[in-house]
DNA sequence: AGTGCAACTGCGAATGCATCGCAATTAGTC
DNA sequence: GACTAATTGCGATGCATTCGCAGTTGCACT
């Protein structure tokens, strides 16, 4: 055995707190950090909110998750793993809904071959209309 | 003469603060709240940036200016008249490029019939690496 | 298992951006 | 010219995020 963990691999300590952190990220797929501190303050109540944030952080230096801006400024972050996907966010009632990445795959191939420009489709969330808002107007 | 002026065509009071504000957003292109209101001090210095946040949303609402979001959590601001293009921000060096709305239309159309989403593509920055930060990997 | 050190955590303070309440001012109407 | 409601300035407030620092703790090395 001996497994090395996950975390030490990346050079990380491993840290009750930023186990918690990770683990909590795979869980609730998109969360803010606020959404993690509770989420891991339910085993470690102690746990401080800048931990969360550093953690977050350096997590995402390790390429072990990833956030996602989806609306006026908050940023919510998934684990790497997780197949990423578009983010439709609807203006009007703020659902999130998703769609798997090759639904753009034409749009950021033809980015890259008229503007020399690499997307990352899923970084920013997709603004618009949910199909329910529409037929409300 | 007596040609009714654009703000009070929209119902709108004409003050300086208020004309100020719209013809900084239409010099500017894109600009923070923060840009604007610099902008604006130029002629105008004691003007309050809650004036400035105060105009920009009530033009935003009469449909005379719009904003997106760029990057990390604050709104940009252009002229509505301008016409729309998608806004190409690269991850490492943070520069803005443009690229013409039709770009995006066939992407647009397929969110539209798969998922009847009606996209603004305008509204979020489109994440990427741009043509020379991919070059200097 | 004991020791040492750097990484990590908790905590409180500080920052930065955006919003709010309220009193004073001012544009537009009569 | 006087009235009224919209608008402004200003300071206070709220919120998310970051920072400094002292105390703790993981882990490498005896």
């Amino acid at each position: 055995m001996a497994e090395p963990h996950e975390l030490r691999e990346k050079g990380l300590r491993l840290t009750p707190q930023r186990e918690l952190v990770l683990a909590a990220v795979r869980d609730l797929g998109h969360a803010t950090p606020e959404e993690v501190a509770e989420k891991v303050r339910l085993t470690h109540p102690g746990i401080n909110l800048s931990t969360v944030y550093r953690n977050l952080e350096t997590l995402e230096n390790v390429g072990l998750v990833q956030h996602t801006h989806l609306g006026h400024g908050g940023a919510t972050y998934h684990a790497a793993e997780e197949l990423t996907h578009l983010h439709l966010v609807c203006s009007k009632c703020g659902s999130v809904g998703d769609a798997p990445i090759e639904a753009a795959a034409n749009f950021v191939q033809s980015l890259a071959d008229d503007y020399g420009f690499k997307t990352d489709v899923s970084h920013f969330a997709i603004y618009g209309l949910c199909e329910n808002c529409q037929l409300q107007i």
